[in-house]
DNA sequence: ATAGGCACCTGGTGGC
DNA sequence: TGCCACCAGGTGCCTA
């Protein structure tokens, strides 16, 4: 489910709930997501305040009172979904704990946030506030799309050289971190690149043509709440309207939306994803 | 060091 | 209805 516009829209909306409130009590449901949760994490969590709500590539950081940092992925299907009424805007009952329920966090407010992980490729972890930036999950990853470290003179150094397509390389979090299968299809047919190019054949003119347009794709998913396939909620419950933008994206055999192209999108697979493109539009 | 494949897990969909 | 194969937004780890 969820790159970086989604994790950016989950973090948005619960940032009105969670910050600068105390976390009254923590329900963690089972011992582990993708890995054991951190040792007495619901004694840790349990009357810390949440001074301030961060995201860094997909993961949601939460730095507490007690300078330990919550880390959170929510791998393929995880979501984080707010209910009872923090803001005094809407009314909405605490729903019954459900099935794949994992973490509840009871917030002072009365509001509760709810991880919820069918699939259990989302993780949880505790880190030293100092150092969350160097837990082993984060050390490695490149820099935000969205960043001032993010520029056409680092993708284009990085890009140099490496013998591999230019859809693995986007989807590389050391390279940038935040973009995954559907934002990199999406970005390669706005850029006119394909897929399968390999990124020491790209000219160095496109390259630098990949920067903005990276830019431009994930801030008009974000300005639409994401993109919402299957299951993907924003915290308050809403879906995101993105996926009706998408210009090839789940499109398989539909028409290419460049004007005047008669070509249909086409899926490929690349190291087992699929990759869907336009052929004529593309290359 | 780098590139490619697999594994982890559940649920939805479409074909027979 | 049932069973089965296949697909899914991620990414760490193992192999060559």
């Amino acid at each position: 489910m969820p790159e970086l516009p989604e994790v950016e829209t989950v973090l948005q909306g619960l940032t009105p709930a969670m910050e600068g409130v105390k976390i009254s009590r923590a329900d963690v449901n089972r011992p582990d997501l993708r890995w054991p949760f951190p040792s007495a994490m619901a004694e840790r969590l349990t009357g810390q305040t949440v001074l301030k709500l961060r995201r860094r590539a997909k993961y949601i950081l939460a730095d507490l009172s007690s300078e330990e940092t919550l880390l959170v992925h929510l791998g393929m299907s995880g979501r984080m979904l707010i209910s009872g009424d923090p803001l005094g805007q809407f009314s909405r009952a605490h729903p019954a704990v459900a099935k794949h329920d994992h973490v509840i966090f009871h917030m002072a407010n009365d509001s509760r946030i709810t991880f919820n992980d069918p699939r259990r490729f989302g993780a949880m972890d505790l880190v030293k506030t100092p150092f969350a930036d160097q837990h082993k999950l984060l050390r490695s990853l490149g820099p935000e799309p969205l960043g001032n470290d993010f520029h056409e003179n680092y993708l284009a150094q990085v890009l140099n050289g490496r013998n591999t397509a230019v859809k693995s390389a986007l989807l590389d979090q050391r390279i940038i971190a935040g973009l995954g299968n559907i934002y990199v299809c999406e970005v390669l047919f706005r850029a006119k690149i394909s897929p399968t190019q390999k990124t020491s054949q790209i000219t160095e003119s496109r390259i630098f043509n990949l920067v903005p347009v990276i830019r431009n794709v994930l801030t008009d998913a974000i300005k639409a709440g994401g993109s919402s396939l299957r299951d993907f909620r924003q915290a308050n419950g809403e879906l995101g309207y993105f996926q009706h933008s998408f210009d090839v994206y789940g499109r398989e055999g539909e028409p290419c939306r460049t004007p005047g192209c008669k070509a249909q999108i086409v899926r490929i697979v690349q190291s087992s994803r699929s990759s869907f493109y336009c052929a004529t539009c593309q290359s």
